[in-house]
DNA sequence: ATGGCTCCATACTGGAGA
């Protein structure tokens, strides 16, 4: 016999905005049809964000906008989006929308936008590193609720030399830099799963590739987008994937959507 | 080491991204 349970696709996408690149998530979400989507970069003020469009794909969705800049968003569909926060907790001088939180169908899910860093070192770093202990006393805290917990978004973290296509190039990059992988080390000790390794150990696997230099057709990329799941999420893990070929096509983000299926 | 590309802003140029 098979063991009857369904599935639940939960998928994180950093758009490079939202306004820019509906047409490709609208195609997107039609084709692969997510459970729940973390979206990121919306570069959207509030009032901006394409919610009518969404809504006729039949999904619902909560959003932080913000102009120009940042910007994230929860969608689901057939789940409601139950709003937790609108930004992560710990400075409320913190002006940039960067995180979001709900509960769906009984988990916890943060999406983030974790600050690029660059030039390191400087103010722009010791942001970034900042962000990331806020973020750590969060995801502690997290824990000690008895949900499911899923922390999902483009974390501007290469996690190990094997996430970048020249490593010895990165050295020096706030993505790379010792601090910056120490600090998600961290977060991975609190006992949060990264989704994609754990399944995927030893495969070259990239979530981001820039516009320059043909970037994308050499693959020369970053992993740079993760699933952070807590154990009874992880212990639920089914499959995890990029939908690579989305960065193939005519005016597409520089990342593509990154994916996990859990038991439900 | 630099620049290449794409987006937004009140725009014919600059800042940010990674």
């Amino acid at each position: 016999m098979f063991a009857n349970f369904h599935t639940m696709k939960i998928a994180t996408y950093n758009v490079n905005s939202v306004n820019a690149r509906l047409p490709i998530l609208l195609r997107w979400l039609g084709e692969t049809q997510p459970d729940v989507v973390c979206l990121q970069e919306l570069k959207a003020v509030q009032e901006n964000f394409p919610i009518q469009a969404i809504n006729d794909i039949g999904y619902n969705a909560i959003w932080q906008g913000q102009k120009s800049w940042n910007g994230v968003a929860i969608l689901s569909k057939g789940y409601e989006v139950q709003e937790v926060r609108r930004a992560l907790p710990g400075d409320d001088e913190d002006e940039q929308s960067r995180y979001i939180e709900a509960i769906v169908n009984g988990i916890t899910i943060g999406g983030l936008y974790l600050p690029n860093g660059n030039p390191a070192p400087g103010p722009k770093f010791d942001y970034k590193l900042g962000w990331m202990k806020r973020l750590h006393a969060h995801a502690e805290q997290l824990l000690k609720e008895d949900k499911p917990v899923i922390l999902t978004g483009d974390y501007n973290v290469i996690p190990e030399g094997q996430d970048v296509y020249k490593p010895e190039r990165w050295v020096d990059d706030a993505l790379f830099r010792p601090e910056t992988r120490e600090a998600f080390q961290q977060l991975l000790a609190l006992g949060y799963t990264d989704a994609i390794r754990k399944l995927h150990p030893k495969d070259t696997i990239y979530t981001y590739w820039d516009y320059f230099r043909n970037a994308y057709g050499r693959n020369a990329g970053l992993r740079i987008d993760h699933f952070l799941l807590s154990k009874q999420v992880g212990e639920r893990l089914l499959a995890a994937g990029v939908d690579k070929e989305v960065r193939g096509w005519e005016k597409t983000s520089d990342h593509a959507p990154v994916w996990i299926e859990i038991k439900d």
